[in-house]
DNA sequence: ATATGTGCAAACGATTTGCAACCCT
DNA sequence: AGGGTTGCAAATCGTTTGCACATAT
């Protein structure tokens, strides 16, 4: 069991929250992967050893989780929005080929800043993934 | 008319593309206001003098000036995209009260360079609204 | 004349919801 | 026991598509 786990489900005891069948599975699932999970990989997985575990259910854990700030959903502009367990990167999404990569936080902070400045306005970029090209894709000539 | 106007209809002549009833009005709805329309918005306003002008044909009319790269549609991590001509600014959504604010692209250039330079990635920010806060309202706590 | 565009209705993918049954604490 | 949770089906929202008909050039 990683930490992250292990400390999603003490935060969900310490507030008393039930810990389910569907529950458990989300939070292992995402504590043990890198990838970009969305509602319904989670449901797919889940699946297997779980048939009876409804995507709308997985669909209302995911809610109930980020709404307790122990997961975080990023929307993408093409596709399903993908989930992962509270952390300090933001999301970079290839238009060309789909693949998105993880880049920390701390590289926006001057644009944060600058923002929040001069236009009062203060930026959350983790909810949103941002668009863009890899660099082996020039843009708006894919195959 | 204004000149973003002409220009539109000036390159679509020069492509020998059709300049139908739906395309003439979609065009001078956005070359003529500041807002940022969705396509329903556009249909609801076209309906008034044109009730035969579906809603299908305002996406399509849409999908292909934006093929063509005569306009822009912004995805919204909430809620429908919005259009607009050609531009050269990035929009702010807040998460609270749903107010969209310009930016000048300027100020993302330097961010744009570090990600490109570190991460051999090309941000497109013009594509997705970026979200956050308006100073007005605090983060999370909404009414 | 003919390719291009349109109206309409129906399909679509992602997500949400109403409700009765269920099961964690 | 009790209310928070779930399964299921059906509804929702934004957007796309198939097809016969219409129209700009």
């Amino acid at each position: 069991m990683t930490d992250k786990e292990a400390h999603t489900f003490a935060a969900l005891r310490d507030e008393g929250r039930r810990i389910t069948t569907a529950r458990r599975l989300v939070i292992e699932l995402l504590a043990r992967t890198d990838e970009h999970l969305t509602a319904d990989d989670l449901a797919i997985r889940i699946h297997d050893a779980h048939p009876e575990i409804h995507l709308s259910t997985v669909y209302r854990t995911l809610d109930s989780l980020r709404e307790w700030d122990l997961l975080e959903h990023v929307h993408q502009p093409h596709g399903a929005s993908f989930f992962h367990l509270t952390g300090a990167h933001r999301h970079l999404v290839c238009e060309t080929c789909g693949r998105i990569h993880d880049v920390p936080a701390v590289e926006f902070d001057a644009l944060v800043l600058r923002i929040r400045e001069l236009y009062a306005f203060d930026l959350r970029l983790g909810h949103v993934a941002l668009v863009g090209n890899c660099r082996e894709h020039e843009p708006t000539d894919a195959p």
